[in-house]
DNA sequence: CAGTGAGCGAGCTTCCGCTTGACTT
């Protein structure tokens, strides 16, 4: 019977430590926290000390029963969670709920999953850091204040069921105070001059002119002197350059870049980290550390010398520029650097890969480069035009990996120049100038979002996934997809001495998967910055951080902090309940002319609506914003035509047709069917009339009636229909998948059975918009 | 991936952080 009972807080990371150590050792994981505050207001008492009630958690019941056999069973226990101050408190949660006696329990840490790290801590064992536990306590204990007091007070001044907290209202405040950036933004433009010119040796050379002209005339100017002007290569400069490698990956920068490059969702790459930690092929996925191990330099080093040789080596060591990490883990990397490849789903394969390559080539040598720079002058001007070469002289880590950049703008393609020597006369090809626009800030998209909670100390890599769903859960971010618009721009070319100029278009400010506030984000956010400002501002956290460690060195008291902090805050809540207004982002737009009523937009119970009519009009009426429009932005006549709709046409076949705009934009109804009205036609909800209704309802029973492939005599409701993907089984309400490769005519009412009974849909992990259930 | 589409409200919502599995709308 083993002697030894080793608790830490991961089962994948159980398995891994239990191969490690002999015999005489059990190693279990506790899934996380144990205990927590219970759901109610009860679970503080503030007037004696603000002592909390711990509870253990539903989803732990059983965790810790298994834990308690165990603790019977061993001799020892050795609490081996995290060292960070959440890890010290779930050990100090394990010593409570498992009544677990000093004089058998030892607490251990250890930053990496390594033999030696392991043995090492087992020799070097210390107690609970009461201090730690202390902070974490405040920790917790001040983001349950925070949530739980001012949740409430949007809930009577807002609407029903917001939220409020450290973490979420700061995460929506970076975004508005993002969107009013861009909508203070001014458009302004520059040409931007580039020249084609040949060398002696008839090659190409590309040179940017260094000064962007600040209108047509000044441009056109340009371009004139220079329609009469010689060049000359007046400076030819060359030096070397250097290159390093970035940091393996921490939670942040992976979601970052699997962004990037892989286009992940932040969710989506934490899912798939997820699978490959617990297939044991990298470490732990949520760690804020840029350290690896020895053993892990060492297997980086091996493989970097078999793969691309001894000179491609080069032993790095990186700091942390977060100084808000607490470093309980090595940073993401290859369990074993020899495998560069996994075998699995291709999101697995695809962020291995990065996880492999990124580590790989942060124990790489720089990169060598060249660097040469030509200047060329113009006669009748001083102004100058110049080239940029780049040569590779040793590629270095570059053979593996380059970040990528969030930079939208960066189109610099830079390669070698041709031979040129100083003095050297250079012909003229073609100038164009060409009109650029500055873009407004770009809006965060979730992944640089996270970078940026990071960059405050906003969050932890456990989180950071979670607080963006959150934040969009509640309806305060959405990611609308935009078309872009058309915009014109001027071009310039000179060709030999023949100088013409055109318009051209260009689309802009096309987006997709770009977070942006919604109507209530911005009542939400404006209401919060007026009422309680300072913890909505950037650095609450960060200060708040600061106490926490004075508590955690035990130069302070928790309960003093708690203290110091809560009650100006509960004064503050109890002014704002009694005395704020509502805040409903109300705009009175004008008055209808047809019934002489006035029309208002404003926060339902259901979000964004107009309303017609006063609040105490018995006949007043209320309709939803339509996707797209906003608050702030809709006119009158805009909000005017939301009461136009639903339309009733009349009858066909003895039934109502009725016009409207849903979720999924303009339908026709007709005896309980829908008929989308289709975009790009000359339908339109507002002026359809009867006949052409009729017409659009044929038209669907026709296609209906083309689309389907088959009905089962044993049951008329299931049906085979071609869709726009192939065919598929429609049963009922339900939609059913043919497996790729099988022909739809060969399925009998046996085989469609079966597909129905083995398709029965898994639960949809899309996300519930506005809504969200508790399990 | 295929479908979908209202209601202006009678009673409950919410925090952050640590971990994995999980049902029924």
């Amino acid at each position: 019977m083993p002697k030894n009972l080793v608790i830490v807080e991961s089962p994948a990371k159980a398995k891994t430590i239990e191969g490690y150590l002999g015999k005489d050792f059990v190693v279990k994981s506790s899934f996380g926290h144990i205990r927590d505050l219970p759901k109610g207001n009860k679970a503080i008492d503030i007037e004696n000390g603000f002592e909390p009630k711990y509870e253990i958690s539903a989803d732990k019941k059983q965790v810790i029963k298994d834990l308690k056999k165990e603790v019977k069973s061993s001799k020892v226990v050795w609490l081996a969670t995290d060292e960070d101050r959440e890890g010290e408190a779930i050990s100090w949660h394990l010593v409570e709920a498992l009544k677990l006696k000093p004089e058998n329990t030892k607490r251990i840490v250890f930053h990496e999953i390594t033999k030696p790290a392991i043995l090492k801590a087992i020799e070097n064992p210390r107690g609970v850091n009461k201090n730690l536990v202390d902070a974490q306590q405040a920790r917790r204990i001040l983001d349950r204040l925070v949530g739980f007091e001012l949740s409430p007070v949007l809930w009577k001044k807002v609407k029903q069921g917001l939220s409020a907290g450290r973490v979420q209202s700061v995460g929506v405040r970076i975004i508005i105070d993002r969107e009013r950036e861009i909508e203070a933004h001014v458009a302004s433009s520059k040409f931007r001059v580039v020249g084609e010119f040949l060398t002696q040796a008839g090659k190409i050379v590309k040179a940017e002119g260094k000064k962007r002209f600040d209108s047509e005339d000044e441009a056109q100017a340009f371009l004139d002197a220079c329609s009469t002007s010689s060049h000359t290569v007046k400076a030819l400069e060359t030096k070397p350059a250097k290159k390093q490698p970035t940091a393996p990956f921490t939670t942040s920068t992976l979601q970052q870049e699997a962004s990037r490059k892989l286009g992940f969702s932040v969710q989506r790459t934490m899912s798939v980290a997820q699978k490959l930690y617990e297939a044991g092929r990298i470490t732990y996925m949520r760690t804020d550390s840029v350290t690896l191990s020895d053993q892990a330099l060492d297997g980086a080093a091996s493989a970097i010398a078999n793969n691309y040789g001894d000179e491609y080596c080069q032993r790095r060591n990186f700091i942390n520029k977060n100084s808000n990490a607490q470093e309980a883990h090595e940073a993401i990397r290859p369990t074993d650097f020899g495998l560069n490849k996994h075998n699995g789903t291709s999101d697995q394969e695809k962020l291995y890969g990065l996880i492999w390559r990124r580590a790989i080539a942060s124990q790489m040598a720089d990169a060598r480069l060249e660097k040469t720079t030509a200047t060329i002058d113009v006669s009748n001007s001083s102004e100058l035009f110049v080239a940029k070469g780049e040569v590779i002289t040793f590629e270095g880590f570059l053979k593996v990996y380059l970040e990528g950049t969030d930079d939208e703008n960066d189109d610099e393609a830079k390669g070698l120049l041709p031979a040129m020597t100083q003095g050297e006369s250079m012909n003229r090809k073609t100038i164009i100038a060409t009109q650029r626009f500055v873009n407004h800030p770009p809006r965060y998209t979730e992944a640089s979002l996270v970078k940026k909670l990071e960059e405050l100390g906003i969050g932890r890599p456990s989180t950071y996934a979670s607080t963006i769903s959150v934040i969009q859960n509640r309806g305060y971010i959405d990611m609308p997809e935009r078309d872009g618009t058309k915009r014109d721009y001027r071009v310039l070319t000179l060709e030999g001495s023949e100088l013409s100029s055109k318009t051209s278009t260009e689309t802009t400010g096309a987006e997709k998967n770009k977070l942006a506030p919604t109507d209530i984000g911005i009542v939400v956010n404006d209401f919060l910055i007026e009422h309680f400002g300072d913890i909505l501002e950037y650095n609450f956290t960060a200060d708040v951080e600061k106490k926490f460690d004075v508590i955690a060195s035990g130069q302070g008291n928790w309960q003093d902090m708690i203290k110091e902090f809560y009650n100006p805050f509960k004064v503050k809540v109890d002014d704002t309940l009694k005395n704020a207004e509502r805040a409903s982002g109300e705009r009175i737009l004008g008055v209808d002319p047809e019934s002489g009523k006035q029309i208002l937009v404003r926060i339902g119970r259901y979000g964004p609506m107009a309303q017609l009519g006063k609040a105490d009009d018995e006949d007043k009426r209320f309709s939803s914003l339509r996707k797209g429009q906003t608050l702030e932005s809709i006119t009158i006549d805009q909000a005017l035509l939301l009461f136009k709709l639903p339309r009733n046409l009349g009858e066909f076949e003895g039934k109502k047709v009725v016009t409207d705009i849903g979720r999924f934009g303009p339908y026709v109804r007709h005896d309980g069917k829908f008929i989308s009205i289709k975009k790009d036609t000359d339908d339109d909800p507002y002026t359809l009339v009867l006949d052409r209704a009729v017409e659009l309802i044929k038209a669907k029973r026709a296609a209906d009636e083309a689309a389907l492939l088959k009905v089962f005599e044993e049951d008329e409701t299931v049906r085979i229909i071609e869709g726009r993907w192939g065919p598929y089984i429609k049963a009922g309400k339900t939609n059913v998948k043919i497996p790729k490769g099988e022909d739809y005519t060969t399925i009998d009412w046996e085989r469609a059975q079966e597909l129905i009974e083995t398709n029965s849909k898994p639960p949809s992990t899309k996300r519930n918009r506005g809504k969200v259930k508790k399990k």
